[in-house]
RNA sequence: GCUCGAGUGGUGGAAUUGGUAGACACGUUGGACUUAAAAUCCAAUGGGCAUUGCGCCCGUGCGGGUUCAAGUCCCGCCUCGAGUACCA
């Protein structure tokens, strides 16, 4: 019978989870630790092998903590919101709350076949009413609060009002776009609606009308992260930019925190730098250009600043007043004096104020050529220079020059404050504008050293922040680095301008026009939003009847019955998006069943914080920084007593498909093999991976896999059909998608995990490639030959070990616990081999070397090590046996094989005691028999000795 | 374009601090066992030259450099992957 593994796993799986045997409670006296997976949608399709690829890892080091004296959290559940539920539904008319439920059983049951250690009584679900219940809670909370920069924290909105209404606003310094001044009279004096307008500036949760990323075909809008390369990332559909009333996170007002925070953690240099990137950071100075002739009247009455969101000085730049000038963000101050243009976004407010009349057509022209362009025509043309001139002019405060203001659509709306002064010698893409243009262009920085050239004659613009002004009046001389403050200073004391940071985060937009999602807790009164009483939460996700928006182009939440609350207020239609779930389920999973709060203060201030969290680095910008924004609020308002949710985080690399190739003759129903293929005119096919074995294709399976090949002949090479190979992304359509449980089937769930983790360095991307297996089934058979022989008996006696079993023990002992410590687990499986192999050698058959050697197992492969440590007469379960300490007083070694190098290369080994003095080493290598081929006719010049390393012989 | 990461046998990969390159495994070849197959076990396996023996030469994407010693450090390229994309 030999090794049963699927007798094994059954049993242990079963008592596992009749005993809860990974069931966790706060003890206040064990150290806790924390492992995380990040949850998985749930989807149609089941697990493939890439999925368990970081459960494996993380599981291995939980259980490890484990056997080293940590209470252990290691929680699973289901990120049950998502679009294919909802986009089956729409198909099939099934609620995909059925669906969900569905796939989340099937996943449940493949996860339960590998043998992970969740305490599953903790196990959440964003669909939840009992989990969502507090995502609606927590938005309540951010729709209750506003940044106050000066607490750097976010406070309560009753502290607000209370300033307005003794203060009005003119001291308060806010994270938002807030840019109209009042008094607290004037504050008094606004109605109900009025003042609850003003409000919504400043809520961290508000609603705005905003330029949003629509995808028609989706029927939603999108946030930043889930649009890639102008297309949804969920299906690939085409998104427009459409101005639309949205709820919106003030997560901006987060940015310079988020950025700091990221020194504080152990995250892959990698994704902190993806990080950096996305919250986009930059310093440099806001400034107003004076037009020539001041603006036409703004339209709504009064002048907004919608671009400026990180605030404005007060002392400097007076909000509210009509600024009658174009306000820019650079972050190159110095090249003031070479600023020849300037170039506002095509929505810029100001476009319509200051065109002439003579110009009016060509621009509105030229707007509305560049409003019809998608997002993805846009990207693409990059590079073609597009732009008009408005006739108007504003006047350069240091050279007191008129500059023409242009309108193009390399200038973005949405970043700084959607209007450039335009310093063609040093900005490429300035400099490619003024070319095409024939606008002028001032040399205003040399390289050092360098005697500068007339700009007609160049191909470039000098973008360098070396070097030294010229043409630049006061700051002449200075170095780059010098006049940037020296700039600054001096527009501050003209009043014209103030040093500031921009970010490129940008607001997260929070409403999805989607009907699987979370209800907001918002009714609206008088078209004002007001949040729902807490007491009324969950406020639950109502029935409907199709989940389609309605013919007036409402969200599906509109289909519902009496969407009203008790006292007949209309309900929010809108629904939360997808990280709404996922930016706090990590603290839920501290106290699950709570239904009085989030969690209690008692559980936080024991589980703290996520110890190690992996997962794959596709949510680096999104759910990371959505979920580190979500903490820094919950803390800042007294709730979460981490600032940072994950300690440390590790991206599991992405398993990838191998596909196998068969190739066709074409015009022909005829196949041929690999190595012959280029005698032919072929075409290039996908083949089952399930039909072919070591590249060898079954010809039968093949012949029955479709109809179509049915008659199809082959051209052999050795009597065999070889498949060409090629590793691609692992999908269906390329036949190339390997499932867990047919290998569980077939070697049992331990040498799934084994192999998962041999087949290369957790970080890393690679191909699964089935043929590997075979190895680690092999040595599991092999390990079971330690304490079984072929018999069934088990042959393991108490004897006393040897020397050279302990060392054997204590090697592994150390190298296991070093490699999990540094999450190597590749080479801890080949520790593990080696290991068997030599104990198999030594024909160590002792419980002294085989009961610890079953727990440093039972990590990577749980069941069998349970089996092993019931079988030598322990009692259940392994899981909690301390981990084995290693000695390394049977590791040291009396004598050390001393590779010896003639000038680098090695040339013979040399055995000498490790305690023998440098000089005597020395001596004794050069006097080796095998030493004279290489000193013969030679000077020996040096000897290096390294003690217990190598001995290198300098000859010449 | 910019930023980050990676290039080692037929394949996955190892070499943790500059110190024996190719651990461990797959595959391949040969052998043992067997009526046969499977399973198992043993041996060989980076390339080349020599295989009468000891052996010798080359070799970690390419070209330089530092060092007694470089897969590892430095400089300059090439290729692949990821992220980002007019961010002023």
């Amino acid at each position: 019978m030999g090794y049963d593994f699927s007798k094994i796993e059954k049993h242990w799986q079963k008592y596992w989870a009749e005993n809860k045997t990974f069931k966790v409670d706060i003890e206040h006296g064990k150290p806790k630790f924390y492992v995380l997976d990040m949850f998985p949608y749930p989807s149609g399709a089941g697990l493939h092998v890439g999925h368990p690829l970081g459960y494996i890892a993380s599981d291995i080091y939980a259980r490890y903590k484990r056997h080293k004296g940590f209470n252990v959290l290691h929680p699973m559940g289901f990120d049950a919101y998502g679009l294919p539920a909802e986009q089956y539904a729409i198909q099939t008319g099934t609620h995909p709350e059925i669906t969900t439920e569905k796939n989340i059983s099937r996943y449940r049951e493949q996860l339960d076949k590998i043998g992970f250690s969740y305490d599953w009584d903790r196990e959440v679900r964003t669909s939840d009413p009992a989990y969502y219940k507090w995502t609606q809670w927590t938005f309540i909370q951010l729709f209750n609060s506003w940044y106050d920069k000066k607490s750097d924290k976010a406070e309560p909105m009753e502290k607000l009002i209370a300033l307005f209404e003794s203060n009005g606003n003119s001291e308060i310094d806010a994270a938002g776009d807030m840019t109209d001044l009042f008094s607290a009279e004037e504050w008094n004096s606004y109605n109900e609606k009025q003042q609850q307008e003003i409000l919504l500036h400043y809520r961290l949760a508000y609603l705005s009308d905003t330029m949003v990323n629509w995808c028609p075909a989706l029927g939603t809008v999108l946030a930043n992260d889930e649009v890639k390369d102008g297309l949804s990332e969920r299906g690939g559909h085409p998104v427009e930019k459409k101005l639309m009333r949205q709820w919106s996170l003030r997560i901006t007002a987060y940015a310079q925190r988020l950025l700091d925070g990221l020194e504080k953690v152990e995250f892959s240099d990698s994704l902190k730098e993806m990080q950096r990137n996305w919250i986009g950071r930059s310093e440099g100075a806001s400034l107003v250009f004076r037009l020539k002739t001041p603006p036409q009247p703004s339209p709504r009455g009064r002048e907004q600043d919608t671009h400026q969101k990180q605030g404005a000085t007060p002392s400097i730049l007076p909000r509210g007043e009509d600024l009658g000038g174009v306000k820019v963000f650079t972050t190159r101050p110095d090249t003031l004096f070479g600023a020849t243009f300037m170039v506002l976004a095509p929505e810029h407010e100001l476009v319509e104020r200051i065109v002439t009349p003579e110009n009016r057509k060509k621009v509105m022209e030229y707007v509305t050529w560049t409003k019809n362009r998608s997002e993805r025509e846009r990207m693409t043309e990059v590079k073609k220079v597009t732009g008009v001139f408005t006739g108007a002019y504003a006047m350069n405060p240091f050279t007191e020059k008129e500059i023409p203001i242009w309108i193009a659509d390399y200038v973005l709306s949405g970043y700084g404050t959607g209007a450039i002064m335009a310093v063609p010698g040093h900005d490429s893409r300035d400099f490619a504008f003024a070319r095409h243009f024939g606008l002028p262009i001032i040399q205003v920085v040399s390289r050092k050293g360098e005697t500068p050239s007339a700009p007609s004659g160049w191909e470039t613009s000098y973008d360098s922040k070396e070097g030294v002004m010229i043409n630049s009046g006061f700051i002449t001389g200075l170095s780059v680095k010098e006049a940037i403050p020296a700039t600054i200073r001096k527009i501050e004391e003209m009043g014209i301008g103030y040093g500031t940071t921009n970010y490129r985060l940008r607001d997260a937009i929070f409403s999805r026009q989607r009907y699987w999602g979370e209800p907001f807790p918002i009714y609206y009164k008088d078209g004002i939003p007001y949040p729902l009483p807490e007491n009324e939460l969950p406020l639950r996700l109502p029935k409907v009847d199709k989940y389609l928006p309605t013919e007036s182009g409402d969200p599906p939440l509109a289909r519902a019955r009496n969407w009203v609350t008790k006292e007949g207020y209309p309900l929010e239609i809108n629904t939360m998006p997808g990280f709404a779930g996922s930016s706090g389920y990590y603290l839920r999973y501290m106290d699950p069943h709570n239904s009085e709060e989030y969690f209690s203060k008692e559980a936080n201030t024991y589980w703290r914080n996520v110890d190690l969290y992996l997962g794959g680095d596709e949510h680096a910008a999104g759910h990371l920084i959505y979920a580190r924004f979500w903490n820094k609020f919950l803390f800042d308002i007294g709730l979460a007593c981490e600032e940072e949710p994950f300690k440390k985080l590790i991206n599991q690399g992405k398993i990838q498909g191998r596909s196998s190739f068969v190739y066709r003759i074409q015009g022909t129903n005829k196949f041929v093999s690999y190595n012959l293929r280029k005698e032919y005119q072929t075409q290039l096919l996908h083949a089952d991976i399930n039909m072919v074995d070591n590249d060898v294709l079954d010809v039968e399976a093949f012949k029955n896999w479709m109809p179509e090949y049915r008659d199809a002949e082959f051209i052999l090479e050795d009597g065999k059909y070889i498949c060409g190979h090629e590793v691609e992304k692992m999908s269906k359509s390329k036949h190339n998608v390997q499932n867990p449980d047919e290998l569980i089937e077939k070697y049992g769930a331990d040498t799934l995990r084994l192999y998962e983790m041999f087949l290369g360095p957790l970080e890393q991307d690679k191909p699964w490639d089935t043929n590997g297996i075979e190895g680690v089934f092999r040595f599991l058979k092999k390990l079971w030959r330690l304490y079984f022989n072929e018999n069934d008996l088990l042959i393991v006696t108490d004897e006393k070990p040897t020397g050279a079993e302990l060392k054997v023990l204590h090697k592994t002992t150390k190298k296991i616990q070093s490699d999990i410590e540094r999450f190597s687990f590749n080479t801890g499986v080949s520790a593990f081999m080696i290991c068997a192999n030599e104990l198999t050698d030594l024909k160590c058959h002792k419980s002294e070397i085989l009961t610890p050697l079953a727990v440093l197992l039972s990590p990577y492969a749980p069941h069998i090590a349970e089996e092993l440590w019931k079988v030598l007469g322990n009692s259940p379960s392994i899981s909690s046996a301390p981990f084995p300490d290693y000695d390394e007083k049977y590791l040291t070694e009396n004598t050390f094989d001393y590779p010896v190098s003639f000038n680098g290369k090695m040339r013979f080994k040399l055995s000498l005691p490790v305690d023998m003095p440098k000089d005597e080493i020395e001596k004794a290598a050069i006097e080796a028999e095998a030493a004279k081929k290489w000193i013969q006719g030679k000077n020996v010049r040096k000897v290096i000795v390294v003690p217990k390393r190598i001995i290198n012989v300098v000859v010449g």
